[in-house]
DNA sequence: GACTATTTATAAGA
DNA sequence: ATCTTATAAATAGTG
């Protein structure tokens, strides 16, 4: 009987020329390296950002705690010369520019100057466990920013969840949880705390 | 003749409790990773960025063609709130009562009397998957509240998966996403276009 | 996506 | 930390 496969070849460590072939190795080591990340985390505890492009140019990213929160830690080493990138924080969806508004009323600078105080002052008071309606605009804003990491979290270990061991989670998606109707979407991330959305490549 | 070795066998993969295991296994699972993230980049030439910090706080990175540009990519695609590095999370805090202020404004009443249409139009337009930053006081509040309900599932479940199935689950609670993170030295930079000095963990 | 044969990574032990 | 060895895990080539 004929073997099924010749098996697995030891291959060149050179850019790929096939272009199918590149394809498909880039697929399967972005899988295996992004999960060799998540693994070095859960087994030890480290912290990691890791973000890629495909050939493609479709971005992926892993970080735990948070891209952001490595990112930021890196940067205060290494700090960059010039780091220009767009900013949205003052577009906004509503029609309330809070920030200008705050800032009519000399608030804003006022918080951020006392930001370390206030933020001991926040945990010690535990102030998340408050009914939410008590909560203030800078509260839930925080809040968000926190459950929105818990919240890729969550769906990422649902997937791999549902995948690797056939367990289902209660909420595959926010979105689940927030849309009565139940739209699903088709957004996806690999890790915890992934920003960008993933397709295919 | 006696076995020279039992050979490697398979581990929970869960955080190693053994210190000196787990050092081990940081090291050699830290050059892995590194490795596979250098290796990536040359059969694919894919764009990657790997930023990590070992337990005892040591950074490592890998780039190419840089972790600088790569992030600039990133954040192009994923700006951040405010890049402002050393810590964009104790800007919000506050003792300011936000409804008083808009109050003032005049603004919240007119934001509630039209919440209903708001909140459709939110739905439709899928507001939750917009950055936080752009989300204003109601869909703050809703999406809290849609979190609060999802965080408590996520926390049960991960205690559950931990015990019953020995999976560690990234975050455990809302603290520990909530709660800020310490500073570190020491660098090291692996394949091309590294930037720091390496030292030893 | 699935299937092997094989290469590669790595847990333990020294 | 480094080396060795047996075994686990990743993956190149195929269908």
């Amino acid at each position: 009987m004929g073997r099924k496969s010749n098996g697995r070849k030891k291959i060149d460590m050179v850019k790929i020329q096939n272009e199918r072939n590149l394809q498909v190795s880039f697929s399967k080591r972005r899988i295996g390296l992004f999960k060799k990340a998540s693994e070095l985390c859960t087994l030890s505890g480290a912290e990691v950002a890791l973000v890629g492009f495909s050939p493609g140019n479709k971005v992926y990213s892993f970080g735990h705690p948070s891209v952001d929160l490595v990112m930021d830690k890196f940067l205060v080493e290494n700090p960059q010369p010039n780091i220009d990138v767009p900013n949205h924080r003052n577009a906004n969806v509503g029609e309330v520019n809070m920030e200008e508004l705050i800032d009519k009323e000399g608030i804003l600078e006022m918080e951020r100057s006392r930001g370390k105080d206030l933020q001991r002052t926040w945990r010690e008071e535990r102030w998340w466990e408050a009914p939410i309606e008590e909560l203030n605009f800078f509260q839930l804003q925080q809040m968000a920013e926190a459950m929105e990491m818990t919240k890729k979290q969550c769906e990422i270990e649902a997937e791999h969840q549902q995948k690797v061991h056939g367990i289902a989670f209660p909420y595959r998606t926010l979105g689940s949880a927030l849309a009565p109707y139940g739209g699903a979407r088709a957004s996806f991330s690999y890790g915890s705390n992934a920003r960008a959305s993933e397709f295919r490549d």
